[in-house]
DNA sequence: AACTATTTATAAGA
DNA sequence: TTCTTATAAATAGTT
């Protein structure tokens, strides 16, 4: 890139050498910054000069943050060597990403709960506040659905139940006199000879769980398989 | 470079992401290494893709080295690890709990952002938009203090410069005759007596950066030395 | 620090 | 994934 084809090899004139340093060093960091944004992915850089001057670059996660990662990582790795791979190792390699990966996790759900947000810029802010009326507009959504198919199951139930009247009544005048006609309404609809084959047990049954536990939620559910 | 310009900002489609992150990754370690060559300076570069795998690239001094350097060099107090002479067990124990919590994270996370509510109860989703309403009021306030913020420190630019146009405008009335009184309407009509104590560098007035750019620690120098 | 002629890198398409 | 190609970017040498 440039005028003249350029050898991989240590460029002798030192003011050359230096200018060159100044142009690629920051194409190199530009070049850092660029793919950590467009995908999404955490990169540190570090560059000492000749005079021992340092040139960093990392993500917003934090070169700290990184390093101890990548710490965590090769440090699991090199157990790995050793032993064999189904062991310790494996173990301590998988551990130090889980835990970043809990602790990445840990802040931007805290973030989502409206806690912390001193560390955040304006527009980060911004960017939360959209994502949350979104969730919004889908739970409330959701909840209104379950409220539809609650009426809808129960308007079916009253409506079995009123023609099951009906029934009763007519056999009754039929079959012998008024006998207790209007004394069975008869809340209970569990006996009925309709195939309720649809609508799962409607939510507003299930006794509250204590709270949603939401974000601290460790144990949340027990669906585990 | 490419067919198109490119915006710095991330690439929502996987699978261009994905393949960005590749094409990019192997220019940016061809690219390190070439500086560290060319202009035989010490280099490491440390990439973590989203998915945990780890991309890195090091002058042949090694990366422990430089990391070590690195350690030295900014946090020098830092001393090193701890050594672990922990047990077997315990790391599984930790290890299976760390699994369950990150799960669980995840699960009420996706929750958060409004996803996977068909496993949510009526009530527990009740409880879900109470939360996030609560977290959208924090970050609004939040927001809006930011914006409170600026604008006083807005305010009181303005009155300062307001002030400072005074007294030009009073010697300009002193020292010579009326000369250009009129001309100047002096743009700034917010000076208000009102004294806020002066918030901290209001973020609106840093120069807009491309994107969010947070927390991006460059340490760029000048061709100087 | 600016300016170009070139070389490189790479986005999009196959 | 890999190859190709049109184009955007980077930059070597120059001013």
């Amino acid at each position: 890139m440039g005028r003249g084809r350029v050898q991989l090899k240590r460029i002798e004139n030192k003011i050359n050498r230096q200018v060159t340093f100044s142009k690629r060093r920051s194409g190199l960091l530009k070049k850092a910054h660029e793919i950590s944004v467009l995908c999404d992915v955490e990169v540190a850089l570090i560059v000492f000069s000749t005079k021992g001057k340092l040139y960093e670059y990392s993500t917003n996660s934090g070169m700290e943050n990184i390093l101890e990662r990548y710490q965590r990582y090769s440090y699991a790795e090199k157990a790995l060597v050793e032993a064999d791979p189904e062991s310790e190792g494996r173990w301590r390699h998988d551990y130090g990403e889980l835990r970043y990966k809990a602790e990445a996790l840990q802040k931007s759900q805290r973030h989502l709960m409206g806690e912390q947000l001193e560390s955040l810029t304006f527009k980060e802010l911004q960017q939360l506040e959209l994502q949350l009326d979104n969730a919004l507009r889908h739970i409330r959504s959701r909840r209104n659905q379950l409220l539809f198919d609650s009426i809808a199951e129960l308007q079916r139930k009253a409506k079995t139940l009123h023609e099951h009247n009906s029934i009763l009544e007519k056999r009754l005048m039929e079959g012998n006199g008024a006998m207790a006609l209007t004394e069975h309404p008869h809340w209970e609809p569990q006996s009925q000879p309709q195939t309720s084959s649809s609508s799962p047990p409607p939510f507003l049954t299930t006794d509250s769980l204590p709270t949603l536990n939401i974000g601290h939620c460790w144990r949340a559910s027990h669906t585990s398989a």
